[in-house]
RNA sequence: GCGAAAGUGGCUCAGCGGUAGAGCAUCGCCUUGCCAAGGCGAGGGUCGCGGGUUCGAUUCCCGUCUUUCGCUCCA
C-alpha cells in the first residue's frame, strides 16, 4: 500500500533534508525563488547530466555549447523578443481589471472595419487613442484606465556605470539565442555535416507574472535546449523523430507513461515561426503542466539573424553545394521542472505489513542525490565503515551516517531516494563482507567489500 | 489587482494582558546485532516587522510585509 505525496509535503521533505529551500528565506523570502541545497544540488547536477549523455555524449549529431547570458541588444531585436516580449498594460480603475492597450485598439478597429493595427505606436499615441475613440472597459463598460504601463518579460539590466538607455542589456529569456548566433562557428569548427544539433545548459530569466507551484514556474530558471538543423525537406521527419526521442528519454528516467501526455498545438495555436510544436506534459499533484515543448521553428531564427546582422547564415552541403537555411527543431525543457516531476513522480508514503509508514523517493538511481550511503551498524564498527565510505567516495556520491539506530538510518536514506544501503556489520571483519539493502524492496544481499563498488556502479547506469 | 485566512524553536501546532509550551526533529552519553525501540541529558524562540493602548503586549488596536487558498491576469 503506497499513495503518492501531496506537493506541500514535498516541499516540506525536500526542505527538511537540504533538497530546496525557500530563496532568501531570513528576508522574508523572494517570491518563486528557490536555493538547491547540498542534497538537492547533487539531484540537478544528475539531471542535467542525464540529458547530455543521452543528447550530446551519445549522440551521433549533437554537440553542446555553453554561451552568454548576456547578449548584443540586436540579438533580442532579430529574436522578436524586444517587440514581441513588451506589453503595454492599462488597468480598468473601476472594475480592476488589466488589459493590453494594442489589443483593445485592434479591437475597437476590427469593430469601425478600420485595417490597421497599433504595433509599434507609442504610449501616448495609444492613450489618445483610447481616450477619443471612447473606448470603453470590456469588462464593466466605464471610461477610467490608468495611464499604460510598459510589462517587459525580460529583465533590463546595465553595461558600464551610468544607467544609460545606450547601455541596456538584457537577461536572455531564452537560451536558443546563444545556439542561433554561433551557428556557423559550431558547423565550421566541428565539420558537422546536416542534420546535426547544438545543444546547450543554462539558464534564461523572465519577468513571469503568473505564480510559481513550488518550482514549477520561476523567474530564473534553467533551460536544457537542442537545437537540431535538418534539411527543409526533412523537418517532419526529424520532429517527429525528437518528438518519440523525449518522450522515450522520459520513461528511461521512470516517469510512468500513465502520467506522461503529448499534445500537439493546434495550427492556430502555433507561434508566429513555427509550423509543429508539441508540449509533452507531465500529470503534476496541480494538474497537467508542460514539461518539454517541442517546436518546429522552421528557418526563421536563421534567416532574421541573416536579416538583422548581415551575415549569410546559410549552410553550404559540401557534396551537392546546394546553399540553403536548414530549418531547426527544438525541444526545450526545464531543468527544475524535470527534476520537481521526477519528486512529484517518485515520492510515496508507504505502509507496511506491520502497519507502520515510510516516505521512500523512488527515483531512477542515476538521478539519485547519492548512490549509497554507508552505515555502521553500531558505533562499534564505525572505523572500517568510515575507511569503505572513502573508498566508495572515489566512485560516486555517497554519505556516511552513524548516528541513530540502524532502522532510522534507512528511513533517512529512503526520504533522499538513496538507492543503495551498505551496512558494516559484526562479521564484517572476519569474512570482509557487507550486507547491503536495497530502496525498494527493503531486501537484502551480502556480498564482499571488494564487490560493493561494481555491485553499485552495474545498477546505477543510465 | 480583489477577497479570505495565516505568520510562535528545524517541522506541525497549542497557549495567554504578567517577558513561552508540547510532540516530532537535532546533538551528547548509556543501550543497540538490520528497518523511525528504550533510558538520561542538552541546545535552540526578543512569538513576522513597525507603531499605539497599558504599570506591563506574544496576547488588544492600527499599519506594514510575507505566505497560502480562491478569483483575475498571463501563456
Amino acid at each position: 500500500m503506497s499513495r503518492k505525496l501531496s506537493m506541500n509535503e514535498i516541499i516540506s521533505i525536500t526542505k527538511m533534508r537540504g533538497l530546496i529551500f525557500p530563496g532568501s528565506e531570513i528576508y522574508e523570502g523572494l517570491a518563486n525563488a528557490w536555493d538547491y541545497g547540498p542534497v538537492g544540488v547533487l539531484m540537478l547536477n544528475n539531471v542535467k547530466n542525464a540529458w547530455m549523455k543521452k543528447f550530446i555524449s551519445e549522440s551521433p549529431y549533437n554537440v553542446a555549447v555553453d554561451t552568454a547570458i548576456l547578449m548584443n541588444t540586436k540579438v533580442w531585436e532579430a529574436s522578436g523578443h524586444l517587440a514581441n516580449f513588451n506589453d503595454p498594460l492599462m488597468d480598468c480603475k473601476n472594475c480592476k481589471s488589466r488589459f493590453r492597450a494594442d489589443k483593445l485598439i485592434e479591437e475597437d478597429m476590427l469593430k469601425d472595419q478600420i485595417d490597421d493595427n497599433a504595433d509599434g505606436w507609442s504610449n501616448e499615441k495609444m492613450e489618445a487613442y483610447i481616450a477619443d475613440h471612447g473606448i470603453k472597459c470590456p469588462k464593466c463598460g466605464s471610461i477610467d484606465f490608468t495611464p499604460i504601463r510598459q510589462f517587459n518579460l525580460m529583465f533590463k539590466t546595465f553595461q558600464g556605470v551610468t544607467e544609460e538607455s545606450a547601455n541596456t542589456l538584457f537577461l536572455r529569456p531564452e537560451t536558443c539565442q546563444g545556439i542561433f548566433v554561433n551557428f556557423k562557428n559550431v558547423q565550421r569548427t566541428t565539420r558537422k555535416k546536416i542534420p546535426f544539433g547544438i545543444g546547450q545548459i543554462g539558464k534564461s530569466f523572465r519577468n513571469e507574472i503568473t505564480p510559481g507551484n513550488f518550482i514549477f514556474r520561476t523567474r530564473e530558471f534553467e533551460q536544457m535546449e537542442l537545437e537540431f538543423f535538418c534539411h527543409p525537406d526533412e523537418e517532419m521527419k526529424w520532429f517527429q523523430y525528437w518528438r518519440t526521442f523525449c518522450a522515450e528519454f522520459l520513461y528511461a528516467l521512470g516517469i510512468d507513461r500513465e502520467n506522461i501526455r503529448l499534445r500537439d498545438h493546434a495550427p492556430e495555436q502555433l507561434s508566429h515561426y513555427s509550423n509543429a510544436t508539441t508540449d509533452i506534459e507531465y500529470n503534476f499533484p496541480f494538474g497537467m503542466g508542460e514539461l518539454w515543448g517541442i517546436a518546429d521553428r522552421t528557418d526563421y531564427d536563421l534567416k532574421q539573424h541573416e536579416e538583422f546582422s548581415g551575415k549569410d547564415m546559410r549552410y553550404i552541403d559540401p557534396v551537392t553545394n546546394e546553399k540553403y537555411h536548414p530549418y531547426c527543431i527544438e525541444p526545450s525543457v526545464g531543468a527544475g521542472r524535470l527534476l520537481l516531476a521526477l519528486l512529484c513522480e517518485g515520492y510515496e508514503c508507504e505502509t507496511l505489513e506491520d502497519g507502520s509508514e515510510r516516505n521512500v523517493f523512488r527515483v531512477h538511481p542515476y538521478i539519485a542525490p547519492y548512490k549509497a550511503a554507508i552505515l555502521p551498524l553500531t558505533k562499534k564498527q564505525s572505523e572500517a565503515a568510515e575507511e569503505l565510505y572513502m573508498m566508495l567516495a572515489k566512485e560516486f556520491d555517497c554519505e556516511f551516517d552513524v548516528s541513530g539506530n540502524i532502522g532510522k538510518r534507512y528511513r533517512r536514506q529512503d526520504e533522499i531516494g538513496t538507492p543503495f544501503c551498505v551496512t558494516v556489520d559484526f562479521e564484517t571483519a572476519d569474512d570482509q563482507s557487507v550486507t547491503i539493502r536495497e530502496r525498494d524492496s527493503m531486501e537484502q544481499v551480502r556480498i564482499p567489500i571488494c564487490d560493493v563498488a561494481e555491485y553499485i556502479k552495474e545498477r546505477v547506469r543510465f
